[in-house]
RNA sequence: GGAGAGGUGGGUGAGUGGCUGAAACCAACGGUUUGCUAAACCGUCAUAGUGGGAAACUGCUAUCGAGGGUUCGAAUCCCUCCCUCUCCGCCA
């Protein structure tokens, strides 16, 4: 959500930013209907004034006897206007706080202007040295991922498919064992190494915390809900991470705070049938490991640069090659003010493959879900604090990488060292 | 699923129609005292909206789980809903 007053102050830069990022919003909407409530707010409160002050006196009159009927019948043509006005007054706020709902965040000065993929801006990348295929060709064919999975019976979307649905993967055997030890593997670095308290969250939540991160009320169509308790399945874990302090007041040295933790995350990908649906390219379940920072709004922008390392680190740790890219304003989400991806190199693909995304939200989750702190010691008036996520990361397009990146010749795939202690086994054949 | 209890400020917890934005205690913060620590004492100690002011600050309004009702006036009475807890049943 944005600052009101902020819109007030200064709309046109606002119209400007949110054509920017291809999206619409009615700001003259906003600022109507912000108008006439504060029109309201100075009348209907003047009457109750009005109202307090002379209920004292109704009080004290008949405490010494006094008739105060008359007044009594005078206060009760005023609380009859007062009612009125306020059923206006709050038609007006639910008027507003729907269309503030629906603007989108602003983007910080420093993310390109641009309109599609092809205008985001390529920070750096980082390719291994074994790494086959990415500018030569490898001396022998490459199976993909489903290839692989199938052959080594380690992937079994058929199966997926039979007990949900396409989309659904099904890991059997070592292909289970290696999901599992990504996970753990991820998580054990992030907390260790980088600094994060892990958290396990719940996988579905209740619609307040859906509007707190910004998937509602938007993105409806892309949530799994289940309708007989109004609860909705997490597209990921930032959902109830980010949640976990909604209408809280954090203490100073609660700032900044870091979270990991792992989740299923579940997507309906509605309206995406036909495009890269193939095996883990897109899946309506997912796991993955989610980074999390509450921060100090003036640190958010270092702490962007940081989380992006942090989740760099885990490809460097894997010998993944990858690279960083920053999102341009029309490709960056309708909550974030700045967003890196992280790209990973899928070599019998021929693609990059989006596997993390991380983003400074700066204020704007904060001020939906009500996250303040207090800067300055524990009678300081609080403030929001800027929020900032990133996958750290999906298991999906990790999982394509990996595979297609550590096959050998004889189709066979070594596991990433990292990973030995957790899958107990060097190499699935 | 059945039965019951309860939701008040950072915490505990008083408060059944006006003098209660809310006692008291604890925590926290500032200070006094004190060889040091501790203790004691004094003071401060909610949030939001809206208006005035350059600002410090200040007026008003709202808020005792949420919404509605009764009333001149509601934390307090009535209704609906939500949530938490306990016991029983069922189940991983």
């Amino acid at each position: 959500m944005l600052d009101l007053k902020r819109i007030r102050e200064f709309p046109e830069d606002i119209r400007t930013a949110i054509g920017n990022k291809n999206e619409r919003g009615d700001i003259d909407a906003v600022l109507d209907v912000d108008r006439r409530r504060r029109e309201i707010i100075a009348e209907v409160e003047q009457l109750k004034n009005t109202r307090n002050v002379v209920s004292q006196e109704i009080a004290r009159a008949k405490k010494s006897g006094e008739d105060a009927s008359a007044r009594i019948e005078e206060m009760k043509g005023v609380s009859d206007t007062i009612k009125q006005m306020d059923d206006e007054l709050r038609a007006c706020e639910e008027q507003l706080r729907g269309l503030l709902l629906l603007l989108p965040n602003t983007c910080h000065p420093s993310v390109p202007v641009g309109r599609s993929d092809a205008d985001n801006v390529e920070i750096r990348s980082w390719i291994p040295e074994h790494s086959v295929g990415l500018n030569e060709e490898a001396e022998y064919r490459l199976l993909d991922h489903l290839e692989l999975g199938k052959k080594l019976g380690i992937l079994d979307f058929d199966r997926g498919a039979k007990l949900s649905g396409s989309g659904f993967p099904l890991y059997t055997g070592d292909g289970a064992t290696l999901e599992r030890a990504l996970i753990n593997f991820m998580i054990d670095v992030h907390r260790r190494e980088h600094g994060y308290r892990e958290v396990f969250p719940p996988f579905v939540v209740n619609s307040d915390s859906m509007y707190g991160t910004g998937q509602l009320p938007k993105m409806t169509e892309d949530m799994y809900r289940c309708a007989d308790d109004d609860l909705y399945l997490i597209p990921t874990a930032e959902v109830p991470i980010t949640n976990m302090y909604r209408d809280d007041i954090l203490d100073t040295e609660q700032v900044p705070s870091y979270f990991c933790g792992y989740s299923a995350c579940f997507r309906r990908e509605a309206g995406s049938y036909g495009k890269q649906t193939k095996g883990f390219l897109r899946v309506h379940q997912f796991n993955k490991v989610e980074l999390v920072k509450f921060v100090r709004p003036e640190q958010s922008y270092d702490e962007l640069e940081s989380l992006v390392v942090h989740v760099e680190n885990i490809l460097r740790l894997l010998s993944i090659p990858y690279r960083v890219r920053l999102l341009c304003t029309g490709d960056t989400s309708f909550s974030s003010a700045k967003t890196y991806d992280l790209e990973v190199w899928a070599p019998a693909e021929k693609a990059w493959l989006e596997a993390s995304s991380c983003s400074n939200f700066e204020d704007f989750q904060a001020r939906r879900a009500n996250i303040r702190w207090r800067p300055d010691g524990p009678k300081s008036k609080p403030e929001f604090v800027h929020t900032l996520n990133g996958s750290g990361l999906a298991t999906s397009r990790l999982m394509v990488a990996l595979l297609e990146n550590y096959q050998t010749p004889e189709g066979t795939v070594i596991v990433p060292k990292a990973l030995h202690p957790y899958t107990g086994f060097t190499v699935i054949d």
